[in-house]
DNA sequence: ATGAAAGCGCTAACAA
DNA sequence: TTGTTAGCGCTTTCAT
């Protein structure tokens, strides 16, 4: 037997409020009072098909009725499945070290939602890269997750190469270059920043200026697909870096207009939270969208509908994506293979711009 | 086996590359290697005083070397401490079964900087209530965490109250009911209801109108303000149940705005969010804000001040609380009391009112 | 259908 | 300073 008196009572000074009262904590507890042995108790609470009906009834109301949760701790360990995904944000070039992008945010809802769906847990990690792959080894390499999702690359791509080689249950939000290891679900960011160039084009905009800041590879690439389709047409198209904290952007945005004021008449911002900003900035002095400038955004988070006047913008399919994202990663948890999915972004005309 | 050969080239050099090395992935195996028992180890990597530096280096060379991380979960499950915090967000009279109230992600957005400051993972929930506080006790009793924060009580009060009871690490974002057993961190509705109706009031409105649901008990309570402070200065208030979807609210605010188109002259809405749909309704029926209609949200996110015009609202200190709620958690952790803390609303006049 | 027994990988009390 | 040892509470063969 593997209980001594002595040591236990040891250890149990400790927790005295606890051992107070009734102390039905561990399987062994149930089993005692049910007169099974904790093997049964086990079975009969995960609801295995082996236990007779009348003793698993028997031990579930005992199990019920004293409050009694098997300690998951335990279970994952020996189970060796957690149950758990963990959700990672790296915030690599990001001036603010805070989680409020609404981007992030909303799919994270969904995350939340697709994952609760097919009974897993979902652990947060705000990351920090540090120059290593830390960040994110200390969510893969710690036996406390099933699998990993990513959402967002930041300037992290080769970091997370690296760790995509080895650690296989990892699926990653973001931009997909080709031949890359890790299995990424996202747009299409080039055709995305065509897609925008090309609508204010077509709707008469002769200059154009793009808003955003360009180290993170998306944006990045939302901009090599603006200026292609810019010079393709043989329209001059300037870049403005807009950071991304909230506060700040205003008056970047207003300077940014101020300084190059020779005539923008189209403006391809980065996201619709930049959209919104510019919207605003233009509004307060003076211009009038889209008579005067036209502009459109991208992500069409639900705000774009709600802004004056609604804004145009290249869809990114969230909902869809966090779908699609789970899907893969319990693949890859199962040990199936899952590719990578490029989706293709869907221009949504609204009020401003006069395409 | 997992590894079917046609499926996925890509995937079958790394896991080689992993299967094929020496296999370090417990503490005995760092141990056998560097001539030492597993329990120096242990203390080795987990930086105790007492372990000769040397060997303590040789260790952790050796560990980062093969890339070794200690298994989380039997950590967790013999130190009896699991460095989590479960955070859950109860769904309880919302129609759609999903987190995108913007409000609440970005507190958990602050949440989640606070707890990873304090060395915490966070554990995200979303819950469904049932009718029973299984969606709580899920979190409570199952070992997985050191303490839990619920991001509103939606109308699971009694709930929360009853857990409570026994289960102490817990605090709520929400609503403070005197004498209640739960700790609880939020803001002073009632006082934010009332400023909100009283400064529209003040700002000459005569005819006011409520609008959002007042199933949850935090929207009652800031019903329950601007129906007092309208009913002392002589100025009618009716409400107007306007949903939380985002995509649904503006019919429903339409209809209702035309419902009552008898010369209401003030909104006060539940939620920034309300309120910036029922800017855009009224904008496109023609009425301006504020010369014709005067609007007040109330939580003051970060778009209330990108809103056209710019949002008058009562501003929640988000950050704030967040802050205040990991301390408190923290405090009764370690077994300490945390009283609940209401905070002041403060009103941010922007352009929406003329006040 | 149930019990007994052997750990999952780690930590910590105790001994040396 | 280090090794030894006894579990943390559960799941899962292997017997019966």
């Amino acid at each position: 037997m593997a209980g001594h008196n002595d040591r236990d009572r040891r250890s149990d000074a400790p927790r005295a409020e606890t051992g107070a009262r009734g102390e039905v904590r561990t399987l062994a507890d149930i089993a005692r009072l049910a007169g099974v042995s904790a093997g049964t108790v086990s079975r009969a609470l995960a609801g295995k098909s082996l236990v007779n009906v009348e003793t698993r009834e028997r031990i579930r109301a005992l199990a019920r009725q004293h409050g009694f949760r098997p300690n998951q701790m335990a279970s994952k360990l020996r189970s060796r499945r957690t149950g758990v995904i963990g959700v990672v944000i790296p915030l690599g070039h990001e001036k603010r070290q805070h989680i409020s992008d609404p981007f992030f945010l909303t799919l994270l809802g969904h995350l939340a939602d697709e994952l609760t769906e097919s009974g897993y847990d979902l652990m947060l990690s705000r990351a920090i890269p540090d120059g290593t792959s830390d960040w994110l080894e200390r969510m893969t390499g710690s036996g406390m997750v099933d699998g990993v999702i990513i959402i967002g690359q930041s300037n992290q791509f080769d970091v997370i190469e690296l760790v995509a080689a080895t650690y296989r249950p990892l699926v990653v939000w973001g931009h997909c270059r080709k031949g890359q290891t890790h299995c990424v679900v996202g747009t299409d960011n080039e055709a995305g920043g065509r897609l925008a160039a090309r609508h204010l084009i077509e709707a008469g905009a002769r200059r154009l200026i793009f808003l955003g800041d360009t180290s993170g590879i998306e944006i990045a690439t939302r901009f090599r697909g603006a200026a292609a389709a810019a010079q393709q047409a043989g329209v001059p198209l300037s870049h403005v870096s807009a950071g991304l904290a909230g506060e700040e952007m205003g008056p970047q945005i207003r300077a940014a207009l101020a300084e190059m004021d020779l005539g923008i008449d189209g403006i391809v911002a980065a996201t619709d939270l930049i959209a919104m900003s510019a919207l605003r900035t233009l509004h307060e002095t003076g211009r009038s969208v889209p008579d005067d400038v036209q502009i459109i955004g991208f992500d069409d988070l639900p705000l774009a509908a709600q802004t004056m006047p609604p804004l145009t913008t290249i869809r990114q399919e969230i909902a869809l994506g966090a779908r699609r994202m789970v899907e893969r990663l319990k693949a890859r948890i199962e040990g199936e293979g899952a590719h990578s999915l490029v989706m293709e972004p869907r221009l949504v005309r609204r009020a401003s711009t006069r395409g």
